[in-house]
DNA sequence: GATGAATGAGAATTCATTCAT
DNA sequence: TATGAATGAATTCTCATTCAT
């Protein structure tokens, strides 16, 4: 299996590292190969092309972003605390790799149409989680059943998604862990004060 | 002003249609010369470069997008109202130009970093919108005061932000106003159902 | 019209002394370029591609070729002169051209098997002129009339182009025009002495 | 002696065949080795690069190509037979193998110049076939001693050449070996009335 | 202002060849 | 001998931008 030779992974690194400090168009075959101590003919061997490399870092991280991400919420019990894991582990899985979060919130982004297909498909393993959540949360009653499961799932990654890039595009100069339990407030129960609900 | 000669709005529109259609990188000047009726070199009279037409077309349909959605929401006098009404003014206008919904969600998020932050600099007057309501939400009482109203502002426009693009994706196949009601719901009384939080 | 450009003129003749002196696969698009005095980009827009030039000079050489030709026998009454002529043309013209000639020869040969076919279809201008040639000398009954007519052509085609192969691969160390009335006998008479045929 | 290792020929009978499908250029290394079942690597055992292999395709098949065709001729007694029989020869062998035609009229042209010499020298003891019946029929004044023997064998060459490659071109449509008399009879006779020749 | 012919920088990718095993 | 993973040189072509008219 490919990935398992050494090199695919030392071309990994090599790539996230690069991309990261020049961004994906600056980022030159050569100067990838160059990093990851290999010849420029033996990314070849390992890739389809430059874009794939991208796609591969992806799908390399998004992997263990998913087993990751999974092993720590398999310990909550509600709806609630699995949600709260997993707002956690995102912002700490990215901000423990500033080099990946300028891949994954601004690099990857950058991709041709076409890619970005692709790329939603690696997605999707990770946004399982939050659906496996959600369903739990519903059938438990902790959440509400009278949303579409699917929107449900696009404000929460969609709000994570926009704090971890503004947080990028502000140089990453204040914590992100700990927004958490805000973000967490401010999903579970909504912008508007509870009493006026009623 | 620039914008008022004539072959100015003619690129724009031009250029809109093209990216729309090819992609940002696909988009040769040359052809949005062409789309527009005018020379190549006719472009560098009104733009800087390539990526400052992209950037122009952002602004120049901000700049409407600012003006008719305060213009709608003026009309509203509570927070919880103009919310509902910016949630659906963003939807019905990203929802009648395709094009530029394209262009917006997809495209312009495939430019260098650097212009990124320009991008967001244009933002911040639609964003100051959203920073509207939720401030008269707070002083009136109906929103939480609880939580820093930029990390409310990322969570409204990372939904709205995400809800869009899954739907550009998805080859914009279901209606996108009829979300409306239902992530206005969610966003002001979040994901879990009221009884559970006391 | 293209070819009345003056640069398309100065990038094919850059082109058949490049070719000639390096070789077509040696002959670098930069290095034509640089000998026509023009920028590498301006080279396409004038050709589709590399092969595209080395069609054109074959094109534009042969198109010469045959009007030059056309006009030398067309001053000759009989199919035996006309041949003579045509034979003394063609050799005069190449040996005139030694860098053309190697083109010819030897670099054109190297193309791809598809472009070996547009060649063909160039050449077929040419070639009719030996067609024309023996459809006079048959009808009047001086060419023989009981063999096809294009295994003749072949023969005399054939002919010309080896001895014009090995002149060039000997280094053009003798008179090509001096062949002239040996190869016209040969081909008129035969190799055998008539006595023998009776 | 390296002719006589089994893989030898493996890789000579590979090489035609993926040479003929492929042509030259587009014919990899790697792919001749696959066809061969042996490594990459093994091919530079028996060959010094991938021209060599282009080379001794030639050299091998020239060979065996030599000897069956002297032993044809040695059949015969007159020249005229014997070039008979050496014109029969040439399109009979070229026609049994159609791979093998597309490799000398198509694909071993397309070689650098320097080769193309190395080719000429191959041929070489081919083209002493068609000496040896030229001096023998001079001696038996059955030739004309009026004209240089190498223009005749060019003439000779020349047309069997051009014949076969047209027939290669039109993609072996027609019969080459029923072309034998027509051809026979061009090159003694001439493509003149006797008659007219007095 | 408008044109569009000309410019020229810039980089991905292939594949013949090598060499450690 | 045989292997095949690794090497790395080498070059076309595109297209944003300029500038003489």
């Amino acid at each position: 299996m490919k990935s398992d030779r050494p090199k695919y992974k030392q071309i990994i690194e090599a790539a996230v590292e690069v991309i990261a400090e020049n961004g994906f168009h600056a980022s030159q075959v050569s100067k990838i190969a160059k990093k990851a101590n290999v010849a420029d003919g033996t990314i070849y061997l390992y890739f389809k092309n430059k874009e794939d490399i991208l796609i591969s870092v992806f799908k390399e991280k998004m992997g263990s972003f998913v087993s990751i991400t999974r092993g720590a919420i398999q310990e909550q019990s509600s709806a609630s605390e699995k949600l709260q894991t997993f707002i956690h582990m995102h912002y700490y899985q990215l901000a423990s790799n500033p080099d990946l979060a300028i891949v994954t919130q601004l690099e990857l982004r950058q991709s041709k149409t076409e890619l970005r297909i692709e790329i939603n498909n690696i997605l999707k393993d990770y946004l399982q989680i939050i659906d496996d959540i959600l369903e739990q949360g519903i059938q438990d009653g902790e959440i509400r059943d009278d949303i579409n499961l699917q929107t449900m799932r696009q404000m929460i990654f969609g709000t994570l998604d926009e704090t971890v890039t503004t947080w990028v595009m502000k140089l990453q100069k204040y914590s992100l862990t700990n927004e958490t339990n805000e973000i967490h407030q401010l999903l579970t129960k909504g912008l508007f004060i509870a009493d006026k609900k009623g």
